[in-house]
DNA sequence: CTCGATTTGTGAAGCATTTCACATGGGCAA
DNA sequence: TTGCCCATGTGAAATGCTTCACAAATCGAG
């Protein structure tokens, strides 16, 4: 019986155990294609090599979603993780930036799986501005922060150079969106109640290099 | 005066000091093209958004590269990272799945100036086996193991789909590489002594999704 | 050469996260 | 219904990471 009749969590959630939810999502998207009615906290653990004591702290920090004895029930559990995860809706989502990463990024699978559906593009170079990508057309980086607000953006992602991310990143804010992912390897400056997540892809590939060159502990046993 | 003569350091460094030298490496890139010839851990903290305690720290684990009183010298320290990360070199990279992301990672620029040049090109689609991307020839994925051997191949990156991505890893290890950057949201199965690192793009737009929904702590102040 | 202003490098303290270990409670068989 | 087995949920311990705070070292001015 939970005492907290409407109130939020409130106790300062971990990034990693937020990023382990999105792991559990998946791995219970997995096992409910697999037929699989429950899931003990120890498999749900094996699949994603860590600790079933980590999933049970980790759930529990949400409320007591499994059963004694038998484990926790996987369709349900997914739906309760993804309502946590905010992912149990659509979300409107621009795209800034139609280049090399910005192109993948419309057609990405694990976006439109999570709800994250692209539905404006933005770029400032003349040949791509009118063109159609994925039935999308691209507009002017100009009238970002006015189409932004027409269409109710919630999250924009943000795919251009290094030297223009900072002035893009000015005029969603002052389109009053609140998250922003950002795939330009510069740290942005924006107001406190923004929330900004940087994607490097180098960054993962450089652990590896470092992992190699100094026979880092190959990973953690069991 | 370091006592060590020739071992490595030896002493467990933490993910995320390894994450945190990626971006002093940034920063003092770019602090170099400013023109500036030493840097404080206070400027450098500032621009990374962390705090001085917490570089000198970082930096402390690899060496003393500092000097008392003045801070530290920008291209020096800078190279000393390179070396540290291991990315004072070029490394030779193959590319798994020239699809969606495949392609806009054959391009992607922050690969090239860490020393990342992708040589190799697969894919299993008879379509794209023989075209040409970027000056890169595309092989069929039915020659990787020999290929990559042949080649001296040693970090792969893995853009295909789920479906296959653990037979492609099977073939990848078998021909003796031991770092794998994999974009397939799947937790692949490879030996002890084989490093893999998982890119989920939609992972930190779970997280924004997660912070809007449940006004997670914007952020730390300073 | 001395003094004052800096800023590093680093043990130790303070927090945060992970793991342990076990009481608790539910399922299932007989 | 009873009894056994199993797996959760969770305080407490252990481990890991970050911040503090200060001695040591260097610079530059006078």
């Amino acid at each position: 019986m939970d005492s907290s009749a409407g109130a939020e969590p409130k106790k300062r959630i971990s990034e990693s155990t937020i990023h382990r939810l999105s792991l559990y999502y998946r791995a219970l998207s997995l096992l409910e294609k697999e037929n699989f009615d429950t899931v003990s906290s120890k498999e749900l653990a094996k699949r994603e090599k860590l600790t079933p004591a980590q999933v049970r702290k980790d759930l529990s920090f949400f409320g007591s979603f499994g059963t004694r004895g038998l484990g926790y029930p996987v369709t349900e559990l997914k739906n309760k993780i993804a309502a946590i995860l905010g992912i149990d809706r659509i979300w409107r989502v621009a795209l800034v930036g139609v280049g090399n990463i910005g192109s993948a990024l419309v057609s990405y699978k694990e976006f439109i799986k999570q709800g994250f559906h692209i539905v404006k593009l933005f770029d400032n170079d003349q040949r791509k501005i009118g063109s159609n990508h994925k039935g999308i057309i691209v507009s002017d980086t100009r009238d970002l922060e006015t189409e932004l607000r027409e269409d109710n953006i919630e999250l924009v992602v943000i795919a251009v150079p290094v030297t223009v991310a900072q002035y893009i990143v000015d005029d969603v804010v002052k389109a009053g969106v609140k998250a922003i992912l950002n795939f330009a390897p510069i740290n942005l400056k924006v107001p406190d109640d923004v929330y900004v997540r940087n994607e490097n892809m180098a960054m993962e590939l450089e652990y590896l290099s470092f992992a190699l060159v100094n026979n880092h502990e190959p990973k953690r046993a069991k």
